[in-house]
DNA sequence: ATACCGACCTGTCAGC
DNA sequence: TGCTGACAGGTCGGTA
């Protein structure tokens, strides 16, 4: 479901509810699919710390955790209390990330609410709140992490035009597919690509090599320019995105060639054509883009 | 290195 | 009212 706009929305909305909250408790479901670190790994990460920050790498949602764990108090002894009384007790901090794969969605939800089908993780929080991760296909993972989470790549908002050219230099890979590659570029997805590539001009199936550098200027815009603008409304919902707030965004209403196969370019009237590149629906305009 | 494809899952919608 | 197949915002691993 969610490209870097998405994400984006989301991650500041979870930001105003629960930064400075506190997880009490968490539950987590019997489905092991969504869970990339062991299930008491999770929940003795979560509990008893502190949301310090909620924030975005890529399409990931960052949790940043401050706080004691449960098996820092199991250990704890005399000695050490004494030496924390001089001291200030040293800050653990740790990492929740969640992927929301296509279908998950986190949401903060009163306990009276009723617990939507396919609800994998539920965090109590100190509010009396709950923070909830649900998840039909189960595309999504959740993870913990005590050092620093990498998710690869550049962040397409931030990469300086001379960073982003030189991903793609060489590559013979179809440019489409380049930009869906987290490993290169991170938080474009199926959408933003098209929109991207539509924008810029460049067919999806174009060898990223054969692209002359003023066209990747081009795209490098591009994609800037789509991003920020999808995020301006809110991202895009297709079918079930919804933002922490439960509210909708309106960048579908401005897709140009994304789901408008056989519709006319809204520039030249020629009817959007839609291809497969690598397993994924593309759409373009075959006299706009080359 | 690269590209294609199926797998991972469930839900929805169009067509018969 | 079914049933079937195609398709869905993402990623991963195998294979040619």
């Amino acid at each position: 479901m969610p490209e870097l706009p998405e994400v984006e929305t989301i991650v500041r909305g979870l930001h105003t509810l629960v930064a400075g909250d506190s997880v009490e408790s968490v539950w987590i479901g019997s489905r092991p699919q969504p869970l990339k670190s062991p299930a008491g790994v999770i929940a003795g990460t979560l509990e008893g710390k502190r949301i310090v920050r909620v924030h975005r790498a890529g399409k990931h949602i960052v949790f940043d955790l401050e706080g004691a764990t449960r098996t820092s108090h199991a250990k704890r002894d005399v000695r050490t209390d004494r030496a924390q009384t001089r001291r200030p007790a040293p800050v653990q901090t740790a990492q929740w990330v969640v992927h929301l794969g296509m279908t998950g969605r986190m949401v903060v939800s009163e306990p009276a609410a009723k617990i939507a089908k396919h609800t994998h993780l539920i965090a109590t929080l100190a509010s009396g709140r709950e923070l909830r991760f649900i998840d039909p296909r189960m595309f999504g993972k959740l993870s913990v992490h005590a050092g620093g989470f990498d998710p690869g790549g550049v962040e397409p908002l931030e990469v300086s035009e001379e960073r982003f050219v030189a991903l793609f230099r060489g590559r013979k890979t179809p440019i489409k597919s380049a930009l869906l590659n987290q490993k290169l570029l991170r938080g474009v997805g199926n959408i933003y690509a098209d929109e991207s590539l539509f924008r810029a001009g460049i067919r999806p199936r174009r060898r990223a090599a054969t692209i002359t550098r003023e066209q990747l200027g081009t795209l490098h815009r591009a994609v800037r320019e789509v991003l920020c603008e999808a995020i301006a409304l809110g991202g895009s919902s297709i079918s079930d995105y919804v933002d922490a707030d439960g509210e909708e965004g309106f960048f579908q209403l401005q897709h140009r060639v994304y789901g408008r196969e056989g519709e006319p370019c809204l520039v030249c009237r020629t009817a959007i054509r839609r291809i497969v590149l690598a397993g994924r629906s593309s759409h373009y305009c075959s006299k706009c883009q080359k």
